[in-house]
Formats: structure tokens, sequence, C-alpha cells
RNA sequence: GGGCGCGUAGCUCAAUCGGAUAGAGCACCGGAUUUCUAAUCCGGGGGUUGCAGGUUCAAUUCCUGCCGCGCCUACCA
């Protein structure tokens, strides 16, 4: 709603502009106004136009005003301060609108998204640094989503790599376990837990001496070759924990439509395809001497290419050569990353196969990329969009493929390829001390300590998550002993993933979060908990009134009555906050920054709790008055259940 | 050395391509008719937005230079 009178705004001023000035400005800057007081739309319009028009801006203002006339859904336009113009919307023509949750048509977009996000290496339990990863990528999902996009969610799991190898090593050599006794291993719960160890101990005993290394290096060859006991057991290992990580994250809403994994990659044969065609465009130039002899090279992103105009052909400076391929001929991580993005997009001429992999309690079914495959399968990969979730610290990785892109001539899909990144989370030294790990003098003096799966230095996600419930359970206890134990359970899981959710996305992507237990797990002030009872509330009228809230019908309310004057400002406020959610979901997809709609959950949360303190309803004696309170609790109800829904975070019945 | 990012209240963070008096939470202090359940609300103190210049009607925001911090910068993935 918000959303569309602001662009009913900007069309009226540019119609104006062009007919009274014959002025096209490229865009018209729309503000919120500091207080609801001045309205609800700020131009400061008349400041730019001064120079032009050779005019005081409170002249222009005036004049704007005085020209713009009457428009649908605003009241009227005034000047205030040097300038600005403000606009005042309609309040009765908003309200209804919303209390009726009219939607604006809005224009379908075309084209599949594909947003990937969680890629755990598959050979440790999931950590809070991954959880980060995940709701910000599910979030990211649920926005789309909520926009009508199309969207396919895909986890990549990096399942031939070092980090497989390492707790491969550590099962074979070092706790010398056999294959049966792996496989028994696998089978339990926390397996996931128990390779955490393993991955830390091979890691520590790799220092020990050389032969060790070699032995990892040995491992990691088998794994990539395929076709072999160690293979196998790398696969055995790869597949439990993986089952892990999806459960893990099941348990907080979120669901992945398809797993493409490495050693696909590999053994259908991705990279020969990309290699010919990356050769063929010039992406790639073979070095014939350098320290990089022999390798098959790229520029490195960010290395600008159009200054050097005087070095000629395609030489590139050595410190700015990104090695793609060996000089043993073996490709690396980020060539292999350019085959798989030309998939994404329908640009490489091979596809996987599928066959199904996990089925979810909802009966969602979750593929995996395989050798052989299954004749049906949905169809994945060439998509009009893609949105890579991945830390700040691979970006130079992920600019390098999008130049890759470039320079196969692929310029519209480089230009629809987002690196979403973020930054880590990391431990206070506080919180890692609490955990018993002992820091050096230099890391106690630090903001926060990085967590490092190499050192099993981290917090898992399940063990957070665990302790979120059972604080949660503690008090959905006391307050309600009424409820069966399983209701209980239900309602202190609802609050705990609440908490993480919001925990997760209050901060803006690219700071730090410097994890603290005694913040992650609180339930006061502004958390996930804080909105979901502002709901809890709002559902408490309906119910205690014997009124429900979803079937409430505002025809008979006479809105103008209570919200025109100015001493309705505070209710208005929160009436027009319900009406800005649509507008920043908006904001969010064109950002790419979920942190706004959790900013204004909060905020809306907020006003509400204000509001149901200030407005008894149940006791109100004038019944017209009533009706609209009621009218401003079921809507704003409505929108925090959607914007929470949108977060992946459930409202429960009570609290 | 080069690239990217950050520096805002005691702490953790906001501030929508530059806009009106820089806002929240936590912590601290003081209050809220035993009510639609207080996981709440109201009030209070707390700021030279790292420093110095520049651009602008307007700078936390843009530019330049310093200072400090983090990440990246392997023929590891």
């Amino acid at each position: 709603m918000y959303r569309h009178l602001e662009r009913r705004l900007t069309q009226k001023i540019r119609e104006f502009l062009q007919q009274t000035y014959s002025i096209e400005l490229p865009r018209i800057v729309i503000e919120q106004p500091p207080k609801v007081e001045f309205g609800e739309y700020a131009l400061p319009l008349a400041f730019e136009l001064a120079k032009k028009l050779r005019k005081a801006p409170r002249k222009i203002a005036e004049d704007v005003v005085a020209g713009l006339g009457t428009l649908e859904g605003f009241e009227k336009f005034e000047v205030a301060g040097a300038g600005y113009i403000n606009a005042r919307v309609d309040r009765a023509y908003v309200a209804k609108a919303l209390a009726n949750d009219e939607k604006p048509t809005t224009e379908a977009v075309s084209g599949k998204v594909l947003v990937e996000h969680s890629s755990i290496n598959p050979n440790k339990a999931a950590h809070i640094g991954h959880l980060r990863n995940a709701i910000l990528g599910d979030t990211f999902v649920r926005l789309l989503k909520s926009a009508g996009r199309a969207v396919d969610v895909q986890n990549y799991i990096d399942n031939t790599g070092v980090q497989v190898a390492d707790v491969v090593v550590g099962f074979l050599h070092l706790e010398k376990k056999s294959r049966v006794e792996i496989e028994q291993l696998a089978e339990r719960p926390q397996f996931d837990y128990f390779c955490w160890d393993v991955y830390a101990r091979a890691s520590q005993w790799y220092e020990q001496n050389a032969d060790n290394k070699k032995l990892r290096l040995q491992t990691l060859h088998e794994i990539e070759q395929g076709g072999n006991e160690t293979a196998s057991i790398a696969e055995l290992i790869s597949t439990a924990v993986l089952r892990r990580h999806l459960e893990t994250m099941d348990r907080l809403d979120i669901e992945y439509d398809f797993l493409p994994r490495e050693s696909e990659i590999l053994h259908l044969h991705f990279w020969e395809a990309a290699f010919t065609k990356l050769k063929e465009s010039g992406v790639l130039t073979f070095e014939s001497e350098g320290k990089n002899k022999g390798c098959w090279v790229m520029r490195r992103a960010g290395t600008a290419s159009a200054k050097d105009s005087t070095t000629e052909g395609t030489e590139i400076a050595e410190e700015d050569q990104k090695v793609i391929v060996r000089s043993n001929g073996t490709v690396g991580y980020v060539g292999k990353d350019i085959a798989y993005h030309m998939w994404k997009f329908g640009l490489l001429g091979r596809d996987f196969n599928y066959e199904k992999f996990y089925r979810y309690p909802n009966g969602h079914e979750c593929w995996i990329s395989s050798d052989k495959g299954a004749p049906d399968h949905p169809h994945f990969g060439d998509v009009a969009e893609i949105y890579n979730v991945i830390d700040a610290r691979q970006s130079e990785a992920q600019n390098t493929v999008i130049e890759a892109l470039r320079g196969l001539g692929h310029n519209e899909a480089a230009d629809h390829y987002t690196h979403f990144s973020y930054e880590m989370v990391a431990l206070t030294p506080c919180c890692a001390a609490e955990l018993g790990y002992t820091l050096s003098e230099e890391d106690k003096s630090r903001a926060y300590v990085e967590v490092s799966g190499r050192k099993g230095f981290g917090v898992k996600a399940d063990d957070l998550l665990d302790k979120l419930i059972a604080s949660a359970k503690n008090e959905v206890d006391s307050r309600h002993p009424e409820l069966s134990d399983d209701e209980r359970k239900n309602i202190a899981t609802q609050i705990a993933v609440g908490a993480l959710r919001y925990f997760m996305l209050k901060f803006t992507k690219n700071s730090v979060i410097a994890f603290d237990f005694k913040e992650a797990l609180s339930f006061e002030g502004e958390t996930g908990p804080y909105a979901q009872y502002a709901v809890v509330r709002a559902s408490n009228i309906f119910r205690k009134g014997g009124f429900d809230p979803d079937k409430f019908s505002a025809g008979e309310i006479d809105f103008s009555k209570y919200l025109s004057d100015s001493s309705a400002n505070e209710i208005w406020e929160l009436w027009l906050a319900a009406a800005k959610t649509s507008y920043v979901i908006g904001q969010c997809i064109a950002t790419s920054e979920p942190a706004y709609l959790a900013k204004h959950i909060f905020q809306l949360a907020q006003l509400f709790n204000t509001f149901y303190h200030r407005f008894p309803i149940l006791t109100e004696a004038n019944e017209s008055r009533k009706q609209f309170l009621l009218a401003t609790a079921a809507v704003v109800r409505r929108e925090l259940i959607h914007a929470l829904q949108v977060i992946g975070v459930q409202a429960p019945a009570v609290m």
C-alpha cells in the first residue's frame, strides 16, 4: 500500500515538473518525514531545483504545492521548513484498504531465481557461522517467494575436498576404524559431533610429522579419483554428515530443493566442457615461464585490465594471475566453480543426473546429484538470476567466476550473478572462555576471535538450539502449567527458533557478529520473542473478546472519524507501519538485506505494544470506537504474522 | 605492498542512491489503577559519528590524506 502510493506520487510529480518547468529529473527523491505530524512522504525536491530555476527553495515548494492539485489517496501537500514538500495521505483511504487486505496488483516478474546457501563441508557438525549463512539464505528465499518469484533452493556440497579427506584420514589412520565400524558410527544420532572431534584431532595430527601430511594428499587424490575404497568411505561419511545437516536446518524450517555435489561435477566432466570454452575465448592463458610456468591462469578479479594498455595482448602481471589449472594438469576449485556456474545459467551444455535424497516431514522432496540418476526428476539450473550466499572472505573467488562468465561473453549472466556476501560470526573472548578454550593474550584483547573447525573451536548449531529450547521451555513451563508437555515443548521450540533467526537477522550483513551467549539467549528487548509476544497479545484480545481476528470485518468502521485529527497520530503511526510491510520487503530484495525486515518487525511490534498499553480495547465503552480499535489490532496482527513468516518465524498460540 | 570491508552512547548495533532535533536494545537509576498475562509499558542520564581537510543549500553518508581494526591476497578446497 505504502509503496503503491509512493509510485503514484512520483508519477504525479514527474508529470507536474514536465508540464510546468519542462524538467525531467532522473530520480524523484521521496523520503519519510522524521515525524508522522509532517505527513507520510517528504520531498526535498525544491532544494534540488533551486539552482536550475534560480528561485528560493521555499518559493518553489509553494509553487509546486499550489500547482499539484489533487491526487487519489492523498489528503494534501504542504510546505515545511526551508522548502520541504510534505505529502499527507488520506488516512481513511489507506486504513480501509489495509483493513480489507487489498493488495495492489503488481506486475509478475518472470524467470526463475536460484538461491544457493548453507554449503557446509560435510565433514563435521554445523556451527553458528553456518547458521548465519543458512538463515540469511532461507530468509532471502522467503522474501523472493513472498514477492511472487519462482525460486530453486540449492545447497552445494563439497564432498571431495580436503576437509572430507581429513576426517577420512582421522577415521582410518588415527582412530583405526574399519568400514563396518564407521558404518555403525554413521548410524548414530550425533555422528556429525563425532566427526567434529575426529576432524580436529586429524588436523593436529598432521602437525606431528610430514608423513601424516602425505597420507592426507594421497587420501584426497583417491577421493577425487573415485571408484575405490577410500572414496567409498568418504562418500559414506559425507552423506551421513550431510543428512545430519539437513536435520539440523529442518529444525529451523530451512529446506532445500537440490544438493549439487562436487563429486558429480568431477565425474560428469563439467570442467572439461568449460575448459574448452575458456581456452577458445581466451579467458585462460597458458604461462610458459615465470612462477606459474605450465599453468593455465586468468586475470584475478579486481586487478583492472583497462589501465594497463601498455602491456600488449594477454600478458597478465604475475601478481595478478590466478592459477586455474595447475602445472600437473589438475583443476583448482575456482575452475570447477566456473563450470558449475555455467551450468546454473544453462551455458555449459551438460547436466547432472538426479535422485531423491531426503524427504522432509511435510512431504517436500530434496534431490541430490548423482552419477546414474532417476528417470523422472524436476528441472534444475538454467535460471535467469542467481544469488550465492557466501561469506565475504570468498568475494575475490566469486568475482573471478563472474569475470570468467564475462570473458566468455555471457554478460547478461554476469549481471544477474549476485554474491550475497555477509561477514562471519566470531566469538567474544568472553564466550570463548565460557566454552573452555584458552586464548593467547593477544586474542584476549581482541573484540572477537574467529571460529575454527580445524581446531574444533566453535559453537555447534544443535547445541545452541538445544540451549535456547531448554531456556524457553523453562519459561513456558512456569507460565503455562495447564498445557501438556508436548504443547509446551512445541511452543518453546517456536520461541527458540524465533530468537535464533531474529538474532542472526538483526545485524546488517557486513557487520561481524561477535557471538555472545547472553545476548543470543535473550528473549527480551529487540528479539524474536518480543515480536512473537506482540502477536500473542493481539490474539488474546480476540480470544478473550470472543472474536475471530481472521474473519474480522471492517466494513462498518468510519476510519476518518478515528484517524483524521492530530490526536490520532499515535494510532495512525501504527497503521502506517503496518502498511509499510510490503514496501520493506521490496527494499530487502532490492538491496539483498534481510535485516531491514527484522528491524521493521521489531518496530511494528514496539508500536503495537505501546498501543496495547495505551488503549484497552475490551473495556472500551463506545462500541464503534471499540470496533475501530479491534480493526487496528487485527490488521497489525495479520501483518506481523505475515512478516514473521517471511523471516521464518512462527507465532505461538500462547506465550 | 595491493584489494575489500569496518570505525557512531559504557556495551551490541540502526540510520532506506546525501536531508528536518543521529535512533534502538542491553546495562544503570526511577516509576506503571493486580490489566486484553509485566517475555510488557513510561521516564531519566549518556554523542565533537576515529582524526584533518574538501565538495554541497544540506555530510554518519560522497571525495582526498592520515590513524586504528578485520578479512582476502597458495600450483589448499
